[in-house]
DNA sequence: CAATGCAGGTAAACC
DNA sequence: TGGTTTACCTGCATT
């Protein structure tokens, strides 16, 4: 077997693990606490950043979401309130809807029952087709994104650009897909799950090893 | 200062 | 029926 430019390229991968494999646990024990004791209010604060983030700055929803929740608006902001916190946020007109649906969907007797609702599920896949379905705004990429903030993406991938971009220079995928049905997300999500498995770098691992190769940052 | 590129995509309409 | 196209829409950094 000859060495080829994607076995380099895998190389050097591996070694950009190597050396910052602790930030990437550390980043994921983060996540895994949100789940483990996080409130209701801190796991709908995620959901919220994940419907805001597409064609968005990471950094600018975040900032949107800590001004919701710094005037309190959160659980009880209507529209027109949440919007006017959503000001750098692209699309924030069909965005500040989409927020205000999904706390809908998480009332429960006045109150917000985030992680009583979640835990029902038996398994995460199960869980990612109901946040498709029933939260206007969340598509496959962004419901993965709001599990693996949550602690629960061990085996799910988020297939943003980057990530894409970056399947496509190692040889996982042919091409870059231009749009991402159902079936070729889970379609490339497996194959992705093959390449972790083969070059020995967990799923979820190797998801924040490429948002880092690709940003030089770990953020969320 | 004007022009340009780019932000962790999704819903709905369309065929 | 499922894949493809288009609207959503603006702040910010760079040139």
């Amino acid at each position: 077997m000859r060495a080829n430019v994607s076995d380099e390229a895998v190389a050097r991968l591996k070694d950009l693990y190597r050396r910052n494999q602790d930030a990437i646990i550390n980043r994921i024990h983060e996540f895994e606490h949100v789940w483990k004791k996080g409130s209701d209010v801190e796991l709908f604060r995620e959901l919220v950043f994940c419907l805001l983030t597409p064609q968005s700055k990471a950094k600018s929803c975040w900032e949107a979401v800590t001004n919701i929740c710094r005037d309190d608006l959160l659980v009880s902001g209507g529209p027109d309130q949440v919007k006017t916190r959503l000001r750098s946020v692209r699309f924030h007109n069909k965005k500040s809807m989409y927020v205000v649906k999904a706390r809908d969907v998480f009332m429960q007797n006045g109150r917000l029952s985030v992680r009583n609702l979640l835990a029902d599920f038996s398994d995460v896949f199960q869980l990612r087709d109901w946040l498709v379905t029933n939260i206007k705004g969340m598509g496959y990429k962004e419901a993965s994104h709001f599990l693996r903030n949550i602690g629960l993406g061990n085996d799910i991938a988020i297939l943003d650009r980057h990530i894409l971009r970056n399947l496509h220079r190692f040889g996982v995928i042919d091409r870059m897909p231009d749009s991402l049905t159902r079936t070729r997300y889970l379609d490339i999500e497996d194959k992705m799950r093959e390449f972790s498995e083969r070059i020995a770098i967990p799923l979820a691992h190797l998801d924040l090893l490429l948002w880092f190769k690709e940003t030089g940052e770990i953020f969320k």
